[in-house]
DNA sequence: CTAGGGTTAG
């Protein structure tokens, strides 16, 4: 019972944003919390940076003190406040067990305070958490239910909607909404459009998608927020081509489209590095009569500002501005974010300190982010802001400072935000908790980390995936997989989803280990309580397949087609893409092997990877089939792949294989002078010390050549159209020998080699082949006339 | 009422 009345507390009190405002004493109700974060924070003792540590001990007193000033008062006011909900809630529950006549009763009375009832809606959700509103609805009669009208459910939905960030539990809440209006009426265009905003919430376009069919099933016709929405969802995932499809299937439909719509198309130039399309959207906009706000411009400037690498690039920007200001839109600090962003990604300081500066003129407040911009971080920033501007920093500025001190170490910077965030009234949200918690466990302090867990249960915030996903990783990194599960368990009991992405980060961690039991026990326990995608599978059989387990992986793969997951290239790269990382070569080819006959193509990365786990004079004879393969499957090797092939070479002194695979190189079009200077200039005597003191070979040589490789603009250019003339000639080779050729491809790996043709004679060959069939196709031409003739 | 901007933080 007392846990039951807790659990209805936790919901009376919402966390509150208090943006700008100072208040002089640490809220009430979070007191032993406070102390649990300090102190979990002040541990956090693993080297610190921070201007502060110097006057560390001066701190911890002040803070005691802080404390000790506090205590009492906090505490006493927490416990009349817990008073006044209980009755709150009494009053509640008098109400919601008989709300028709209770509802009409006070109607007229206490009017809207409560907001029971108003004469256009059966019920009122004014001013009422999601939580109430859910008790509320569970407590109506169905009778009463069948009195509500569509408007009403959609009010419902729309609330539940605000609280999913609060509660994963609104979603199914949602869904029940939805069977309840689907059960009793038709739903209209804006249920549709609320349930599509919270898969929009949620992430799943696949949902999204599944309402947006089903509303048009239905026979009802979306409206702009419906594509809106569908919009903004398909922008997120980068598929500008399907936005713009959908703002034609708009134009097309007569269905109206307004700021919103035009923004996420803007925006969607971004992804496209379209600066020309975002202009020319912008001219249909005004064509429309659409009135650009200070949300457009921002976009706009957003687009230019993205895709410009240099000052005259950039001027359009600054265009923007000019024109908003002209039409009476004032910038915001955001518009002059983006430009700084931009300006310092250029190198140009200067510039950037300018524009921050011009936005002082202008009158606008800088924010953690744009401070960031500029280079500052951490305290620093807390105390410009504060001390310069004096703005009272928001809690997403908090976050940001304590994360920027966390980062760079700065521990006792962190702890001293952290103390005057509290100390200005602002109550650590699900965020702070967050970037703790995550310090700790990066910081491999598991247990620091389950306080704060614990910490934040007392505070009654819902821990969310990000949160769960940290702890359970911790005690995966700890071997403590028993603990892991215990949280998981915690995780699926207080509806919050075990998303693919965690299932994946878990197998990623426990494959760390080099334990592969671990990877065993912990892959085992996810299958029997959750669904791991195809790419758990994958991670799973990567790390298998690093052991050189052969028959072990075959299970998995068993494992794999029962839970129906396509095994495909992907499958087959992280099997061998592991037996390579795990130095298991020969097993490595047996499943490339595999995978040709399978007749599943390598691509560039796969074959690189073959290719440089076999850069050892005693693989030779593998390299060279390899190096084949390329040719075979048309892909370009790029030029650490040819140093490595003829590094190769002459180590193993074939001058014969070296000029050869230069041959080809010319044939594909290739200044080979380039290769041959870099060769000689590689010590092949140096790197044989390197190998004796056990360097890895001749990686060192190559990585270095390439990275010290300079080229002037114009050389690069030059290389530019010799890649592409490669790519499209061995594209050809490929299409008329390699792929014919593919039969082969199994034979045994000296065959393979010496199977070569250099292009030039593969070129003759084929012409004089397709001589010879053009004379048989003649011949058997007549045949065929001749058989006709019989019949 | 339901949708948009700085890949602000985890």
């Amino acid at each position: 019972m007392i846990r039951i009345i807790n659990d209805r507390i936790s919901h009376l009190r919402p966390l509150k944003k208090q943006k700008f405002s100072r208040l002089p004493l640490i809220a009430p109700g979070s007191t032993i919390v406070h102390q649990q974060q300090l102190k979990a924070l002040e541990s956090l003792d693993y080297g610190d940076d921070s201007i502060l540590s110097r006057e560390k001990e001066n701190k911890i007193e002040e803070k005691q003190q802080l404390l000790d000033h506090v205590d009492d008062p906090i505490l006493k006011g927490e416990k009349e406040n817990k008073i006044d909900e209980i009755e709150v809630i009494h009053q509640h529950f008098d109400y919601v067990d008989d709300p028709i006549p209770k509802g009409e009763e006070m109607g007229g009375e206490k009017g809207g305070e409560k907001g029971e009832k108003s004469e256009k809606s059966l019920i009122d959700v004014e001013n009422k958490t999601g939580e109430e509103v859910w008790i509320h609805y569970k407590s109506l009669s169905n009778k009463f239910k069948d009195k509500l009208q569509i408007k009403d459910f959609n009010k419902i939905l729309g609330i539940f909607l605000r609280n999913l960030s609060i509660d994963p539990v609104f979603h199914d809440r949602m869904l029940t909404i939805l069977d309840e209006i689907n059960y009793r009426m038709k739903p209209d265009e804006s249920t549709y459009n609320t349930m599509m905003s919270m898969s929009l919430q949620r992430k799943n376009l696949e949902e999204m998608k599944y309402y947006f069919d089903i509303m048009q099933d239905q026979k009802i016709q979306p409206n702009t927020i419906t594509y809106n929405v569908m919009i903004t969802a398909i922008v997120r995932i980068g598929k500008a081509a399907q936005a713009f499809a959908l703002y034609d299937d708009m134009r097309k439909k007569g269905i109206e489209r307004n700021q919103k719509t035009f923004t996420m198309l803007i925006q969607a130039c971004v992804k496209t590095r379209d600066v020309k399309q975002a202009k020319s959207l912008y001219n249909d906009m005004l064509r429309e009569g659409i009135i650009p706000d200070v949300i457009i411009y921002n976009t706009l400037i957003n687009v230019t500002a993205r895709n410009a690498t240099n000052l005259k690039e950039l001027e359009p920007a600054f265009n923007f501005v000019e024109e908003m200001k002209q039409k009476g839109i004032t910038p915001i600090t955001s518009t002059y974010s983006i430009l700084v962003k931009s300006l310092i990604e250029m190198g140009k300081r200067t510039e950037a300190l300018q524009i921050f500066n011009q936005m002082e003129k202008d009158g606008c407040k800088p924010d953690a982010l744009i401070l960031e911009g500029i280079g500052l971080t951490g305290l620093k920033s807390l105390i410009k802001m504060r001390d310069t501007y004096n703005i009272t920093p928001s809690n997403e500025d908090y976050n940001t400072f304590i994360n920027q001190a966390i980062r760079e170490s700065k521990f006792n910077d962190a702890a001293e935000i952290l103390r005057i965030m509290l100390q200005n009234g602002f109550q650590p949200d699900v965020s702070t908790y967050s970037i703790i918690i995550n310090a700790h466990i990066k910081n491999n302090d598991i247990s620091k980390a389950m306080q704060l867990y614990n910490a934040m249960k007392i505070d009654n915030i819902k821990s969310d995936s990000y949160i769960f996903s940290a702890l359970i990783i911790g005690y995966v990194m700890k071997k403590e997989i028993d603990q892991a599960f215990k949280l998981i368990d915690e995780m699926l009991n207080s509806h919050v989803e075990l998303n693919n992405r965690t299932i994946n980060r878990i197998i990623d961690t426990a494959s760390e280990h080099q334990d592969i039991n671990i990877i065993q026990k912990v892959f085992d326990r996810l299958l029997r309580m959750t669904n791991p995608d195809k790419v758990a599978f994958e991670r799973v059989l990567w790390r298998v397949a690093q052991s050189g387990q052969l028959t072990m992986v075959e299970n998995y793969l068993i494992l794999m087609e029962k839970y129906n997951h396509k095994i495909d290239f992907d499958t087959y790269k992280s099997i061998i893409t592991g037996s390579c990382k795990g130095l298991y070569l020969s097993e490595g080819l047996y499943w490339y092997q595999r995978m040709i006959n399978l007749k599943l193509r390598p691509n560039h990365l796969l074959l690189s990877t073959l290719l440089r786990c076999h850069a050892e004079p005693k693989y030779s004879n593998k390299m060279f089939v390899l190096w084949n393969d390329f040719h075979y499957f048309g892909i370009l090797p790029d030029d650490e792949d040819i140093m490595f092939v003829l590094l190769i070479c002459r180590e193993i002194g074939s001058w014969q294989m070296e000029n050869r695979i230069l041959r080809q190189l010319k044939d594909l079009g290739y200044n080979t002078d380039t290769y041959k200077t870099a060769l000689d200039a590689i010590d092949l005597q140096k790197i044989g010390i390197e190998k004796i003191q056990g360097l890895k070979l001749n990686t060192g040589a190559i990585e270095l050549w390439i990275k010290q490789r300079k080229m002037s603009i114009n050389a690069y250019k030059k290389r530019e159209i010799e890649i592409k003339n490669a790519k499209e000639n061995l594209q050809k080779w490929a299409n008329k020998v390699g792929i014919r050729n593919e039969a082969k491809l199994d034979t045994s790996a000296k065959k393979r080699v010496n199977q070569w043709l250099p292009y030039s004679e593969m070129v003759k060959l084929r012409k004089k082949k397709e001589e010879e069939a053009a004379t048989a196709t003649a011949t058997v031409q007549d045949n065929t006339n001749l058989n006709i003739n019989t019949k």
